[in-house]
DNA sequence: ACGCCCGCCTGTAAGC
DNA sequence: TGCTTACAGGCGGGCG
């Protein structure tokens, strides 16, 4: 999503909607399509903001396009001559020129438009949001303080987004293999100098996933704003990889049903 | 109040 | 080959 926001920053801030076509009736589903179109046509686009997976694009009448693209949800930079492929359910035309398009098989992924007083009681989610390492990294202290108030298993708390902000399946199973650390551990059976790798591997996976431009699987459902995918996936150490050797003691990456999500992790050194 | 689990959808790949 | 089944990066809601 932060590889998202920065193209739309590029490419989308500054720019002002002349047209907006919808089709199909999930992508829309807060307001009726004519609302969520009048709200957009003839605003100006002046700032991309994240937070947590969701994108807000703040308009210049003060409003906020809210943007989730969920599993299989994409945002890509078109021109008006390009062919429209299947699953597009939202085209947004520039005045300048130029389309900024929303493809989605699954359908998960929504738009609406609201305001900035209305939006964490849309989107509870956003009113309970957790730390977002991405962002503003947090003090050390402050984060062992809010994981020993937690009781959930390491893994669904990593994904827990009001405990971090934007971390999904692939990340949690990154980080807690480079913290060497299983994905069933409760925050309060870790050792100080234990929080304190998992500290640095939020941090630092985070960090170097946003430098590689996000991970695309297999399905390539994950690009950028021109189509185009990340290259983190190449430095996976635990998703994706059951059966290969693990990078730093060469057993076999397990993989493991935890929560309805497919875990994988090294038996040998996450501990 | 919390954790667990399903449902939402379509596409793809594995399994028979 | 063709059909069926399982599964996929997330979240909200209903349940116990």
């Amino acid at each position: 999503m932060e590889t998202i926001r920065r193209g739309l920053e590029r490419e989308v801030v500054g720019k002002r909607v002349k047209t907006v076509q919808v089709t199909g009736t999930r992508t829309i589903r807060r307001q009726t399509k004519k609302v969520f179109i009048s709200k957009l046509e003839g605003a100006k686009i002046n700032g991309v903001e994240r937070r947590g997976k969701y994108l807000l694009l703040k308009l210049d009448t003060g409003d906020i396009l809210v943007i989730h693209l969920r599993m299989s949800g994409q945002l890509l930079r078109a021109q008006a001559k390009d062919a429209v492929v299947k699953h597009t359910h939202m085209v947004m035309t520039f005045t300048q020129g130029g389309q900024l398009r929303f493809v989605d098989p699954r359908t998960f992924g929504e738009l609406f438009v609201t305001t900035p007083e209305e939006l964490t009681s849309d989107v509870t989610e956003l009113a309970d949001l957790g730390m977002d390492p991405v962002d503003e990294p947090q003090s050390w202290v402050k984060f062992r303080e809010q994981l020993m108030r937690r009781t959930t298993k390491l893994k669904p708390l990593l994904m827990d987004q009001s405990f971090l902000a934007g971390v999904g399946n692939i990340y949690s199973d990154e980080i807690l293999w480079e913290a060497g650390l299983r994905h069933d551990r409760t925050p309060q059976s870790l050792s100080t100098m234990e929080v304190r790798r998992l500290y640095r591997a939020i941090v630092e996976v985070l960090h170097e996933a946003v430098k590689h431009r996000g991970s695309t699987l297999s399905d390539e459902q994950y690009v950028d704003l021109h189509g185009k995918p990340g290259e983190f996936q190449l430095l996976h150490q635990a998703y994706a990889r059951e059966g290969q050797a693990c990078r730093r003691c060469r057993s076999p990456i397990a993989r493991e049903k935890v929560g309805q999500r497919s875990t994988f992790y090294c038996p040998n050194c996450q501990i």
